[in-house]
DNA sequence: TGTACATCAGTGAACGCGCGTTCACTGATGTAC
DNA sequence: TGTACATCAGTGAACGCGCGTTCACTGATGTAC
């Protein structure tokens, strides 16, 4: 808490850089701890770094800009897990779906990050390209255009679908954040459960006629024999 | 903004209450207008009534519990907005539709009061009771509840795959909420199908073997006749 | 009917606090000659 | 090699602010006699 500030050795002539990561390493740290993006300020940043609070404007224009900093630092980190996850899976669907385990998970390792990040209350935040263009969400597109090809998805913008199977990941990762004391069971089971349903409904679509109803479809969805009735 | 505050009536003896629910009123109102948590403070919320800031202790014993009360009219408001769209469906698949579409709906109405009841910071919020004895969940339970008894949804606990449709409203309501801007093309549509295929994909995962990979899933789902291709 | 009084909704002024940010300054580091 | 100097990373002290909350107080309302 109020630990006398850390001995430091000034950094020589070169070396600024390197105190702007420590900055981000240092609110990263915090804001994990905390939980707490209101227990995290420009004063706390500074003590946690071993500096005093006006050195921080050295790097960052204002606590907007350092805030912004580290979501954009996280997201690339978030890519940087899906990505890995998505090595050596054997086929598209298999990736979509650890891309979408390594997204929740992430998530739920980072909840005040996370939040910040993706719901950041006024934050002006991003704007269309930052999303678009992040580098999860294009991975995101690829993944989806390589359900398309294999003709698991309806031809089309891979756009829409991936927004689609965004909005699932976002779901189930932001309501786990904030009310983890719900009776989710296996929390692994849960999530793949919710993410594969968002996937097959989108499949279900595809097949049918789009003018029919929702009962028309649910009908024919149930109207054939199948393979196996889960006991 | 500093306009000069309101005349105002004492309210005569026994009429205290009247006075916090206007706080109520004032404090929605404020929220809605500003979209923006932080810029609702206790004076605000005062000047707003018409009223000085200690007034606000006559009757919420501080910020938290003032905020509290606001989250649980805006449920309570929630559940209404449901339940009024569910009546008159014509069966449990529609009634379900509708509630999904009201709660998204709902919350793309009042954004930064969804954001507070459901995302609060650090708020102790709710505790498990308070969300699953809440009305809106209870409806949301009754209504999958049908769809197990009509055979639509595979028997068992209804609590699971309701917190996985909620999961999905959330989801897209979170992210329409906190990202405007990106494409989401028609977002009547958009909901619509998101929500019906998180539906669909329940059912699908309840008619396969609940060992079959997802591969193997989406193989049975396209390996049969279709009734008529989308376009 | 008139008057003294109890009630209690709401006031006015102030408290202490932590915040983001600024500004003139320092002094170790590296360089020029 | 030695010395004067420029650079610039980081300091120390202070600013003004709005906040949540407190406390002793007021004065209209309603009641008892």
């Amino acid at each position: 808490m109020s630990l006398p500030p850390l001995k430091r050795r000034r950094a020589p002539r070169g070396a600024g850089e390197q105190l702007r990561d420590e900055i981000l390493d240092a609110t990263t740290e915090l804001l994990l701890e905390t939980g707490h993006a209101k227990a995290v300020s420009i004063r706390s940043v500074a003590q946690r770094v071993g500096v005093t609070p006006p050195s921080i404007y050295l790097h960052f224009a204002d606590k907007d800009a350092l805030l912004d900093a580290v979501c954009a630092r996280y997201f690339e980190k978030l890519d940087e897990q899906m990505q890995q996850a998505a090595a050596d899976q054997p086929n598209a669907v298999e990736v979509l779906r650890a891309q979408g385990l390594a997204y929740v998970r992430f998530a739920m390792q980072t909840p005040e990050l996370y939040r910040i990040a993706t719901m950041g209350e006024g934050r002006p935040g991003s704007d269309v390209d930052t999303t678009l263009n992040s580098s999860a969400f294009q991975h995101l597109l690829n993944s989806v255009q390589a359900l398309i090809d294999e003709g698991i998805y309806p031809p089309g913008d891979p756009t829409i679908p991936a927004l689609q199977l965004l909005t699932a990941a976002h779901g189930v990762a932001a309501l786990l954040i904030s009310k983890p004391y719900l009776p989710w069971g296996d929390v692994d089971e849960f999530v793949d459960q919710t993410l594969s349903a968002a996937c097959l409904g989108r499949v279900v679509l595809g097949l049918v006629d789009g003018d029919a109803t929702p009962a028309q479809t649910v009908e024919w969805l149930l109207d054939r024999q199948p393979r196996e009735r889960k006991s």
